[in-house]
DNA sequence: AAATCTCCTTAACGGCGTTAAGTGATACGG
DNA sequence: CCGTATCACTTAACGCCGTTAAGGAGATTT
């Protein structure tokens, strides 16, 4: 009684492999006969295991998140701030760890509830620290929608780190902006640093926090 | 000497028609054929006046900012809280304006300078509030992705005002949550009443930009 | 009248997501 | 030990997509 030959493809390595052929050919590129392809497999194959592809795209997102959780560290005892910056950077991170890792995840829908450990857990400290629901749900809700809004943009004007799309060379663009002096100094404090803007905005959001709902 | 024919298409023509057959079929829909059909012509036509698809849509954006502003009155005496708040809310209710709105606008880049405008009057009133340029920018930087993260999940989840997209039925979703008490009564807050939310949320962004840059 | 320019048409290309049908290996019921 | 069912794939094909090539009709210029 020899256990079934094990079959050539299984989900988790599927994801794992579109995961890693995102980063080399963009969202674009990232087509079901490209994915068998790297399977070394047929295109059609795919659809034994995924409805469709929306349905791969969602176990991507889901696994991008599963890595970001796992990657992330909170000390035990952190605040409510250190844990909302350890969320937002830790997503930033996580996003721009991949190309077009802010549109996949984005345009995207988590698979199962393994999501909601972390959220629970984020909820609770939150409530701990002296929020009502609807206060911690609104804080992190903030911080969250606004970190994938920011990298969305900062992904579309630096797709791979390093590489810049076209017409966002910064002092090009302010030669165009030239009637415009605010916006034109605008641009590179926009397009420039985008780890210090971020962060910078989190702090906003923080004292906002603070300020609001009277818990510091 | 009679003037030349007019030609059948012209860009602005058709930027308004594919504007409004966006809303028909949605972005996946939203096809060079089916824009062609539209305006009576055939698909290749359109490259005689666009580059390429992403320049209509770039276009399409620039032209959905157009109307936003030109929709938008602002107090001259307006504070900078009120600014922020419109600007916030009008984007917002411009992007809602349009299936996919959110999706089809962060995707795409303005075309010439013309928004810089609009851009140039709000930092200006920033600064004159008593912001420093950097300041300024961050604050009004924040809202505005802040705003874009949020309509395209909004989007995510209600495609047109009304409809609902599977897997977000609320009670449902609480119900799969059952293991996440929190989590599960956050979904009934997050996925109702999103304008009450992005105020909200604005709120709190507005409160942390008086409390940390010390304008009131 | 010839040449040119403008703006569109027809035809076609390669590639896409997806479906239908078939096929060989493995497990299981008699 | 054999037939049948099930699993996990392959091959073939469909309709559609964005885009390019080539051409043509009419207005304008020479």
């Amino acid at each position: 009684m020899a256990t079934r030959r094990a079959p050539k493809l299984d989900k988790k390595q599927a994801v794992d492999t579109a995961l890693r052929l995102l980063d080399e050919v963009g969202l674009d590129g990232l087509t079901l006969r490209a994915i068998a392809r790297e399977l070394d497999v047929q295109a059609p194959a795919l659809y034994w295991h995924f409805k469709n592809k929306q349905e791969l795209l969602d176990e991507m997102a889901t696994e991008m998140y599963r890595r970001m959780v796992a990657g992330q560290r909170i000390a035990p005892g952190a605040t409510w701030q250190e844990r909302l910056t350890a969320a937002s950077t830790g997503l930033r991170t996580a996003l721009l760890g991949y190309r077009d890792g802010a549109k996949v995840y984005s345009g995207s829908r988590f698979t199962g509830t393994e999501h909601a450990v972390r959220l629970e857990e984020n909820l609770q400290a939150f409530v701990t620290a002296g929020f009502t629901l609807p206060q911690a749900v609104r804080a992190l809700t903030t911080a969250y929608l606004f970190t994938l809004g920011f990298v969305t943009e900062e992904q579309g004007v630096e797709p791979a780190p390093g590489e810049r799309r076209d017409g966002f060379d910064v002092t090009e663009r302010a030669a165009r902006m030239a009637d415009f002096p605010l916006a034109a100094t605008a641009g590179a404090e926009l397009f420039q640093d985008f780890g210090q803007g971020f962060e910078e905005s989190l702090r906003l959001l923080i004292a906002g926090i603070e300020a609001r709902y009277g818990v510091a």
